[in-house]
DNA sequence: GCCAACGTTGGC
DNA sequence: GCCAACGTTGGC
């Protein structure tokens, strides 16, 4: 049983691109900052699937697929005094932020816009689409995968 | 524990 | 660039 996941990243910031041109094209997600977001991301599982967000910056839209192949673990960044993820609130003793590693798995023939998503029928409950949902870790159900992935074909 | 002030996200 | 929605902080 796998569970599947929505990740947003700002394209100028990490692109599926970037992604898809890393090492093993695999990166680890650094930089959440947010406890809902957190507490989601521990509960990813190695073999989760994800689709891949691209926001702020058109198309606006999830981009491709990625998979979790290493649970979470502290993230550095949030003791780097010179790293724009610094938190000086959190210590070793009580580590606030974490991340995990995600490889690139697959991309769709488009991209699937977030207007488009808007108007298919069955994801009207979806996390991404409810008014002011700003969360950059966010579960998507099974039926919201399956009808997400009947849009395109992937590569 | 309340809540005002402030900061951030992210679509438009 | 605007601003609504949401999250966090900190004084009381």
């Amino acid at each position: 049983m796998i569970n599947y996941w929505l990740l947003k990243s700002e394209p100028d910031t990490f692109s599926f691109e970037d992604l898809k041109k890393a090492k093993n094209q695999t990166t680890h997600w650094e930089g959440v900052r947010n406890y809902q977001a957190r507490n989601f991301m521990k509960t990813m599982k190695k073999g989760d699937l994800v689709f891949f967000y691209h926001s702020m910056k058109k198309p606006i839209s999830i981009i491709g697929i990625a998979k979790v192949v290493k649970e979470f673990y502290p993230d550095q960044t949030q003791f780097d005094e010179t790293n724009k993820y610094y938190d000086p609130k959190s210590n070793l003793d009580n580590i606030r932020w974490f991340m995990i590693d995600i490889k690139y798995q697959t991309e769709f023939s488009a991209p699937i816009t977030l207007d488009e998503l808007k108007s298919v029928e069955g994801l009207e409950e979806m996390v991404l689409l409810q008014k002011g949902s700003r969360l950059s870790v966010q579960p998507v159900r099974k039926e919201e995968w399956d009808i997400i992935c009947s849009l395109r074909k992937t590569k």
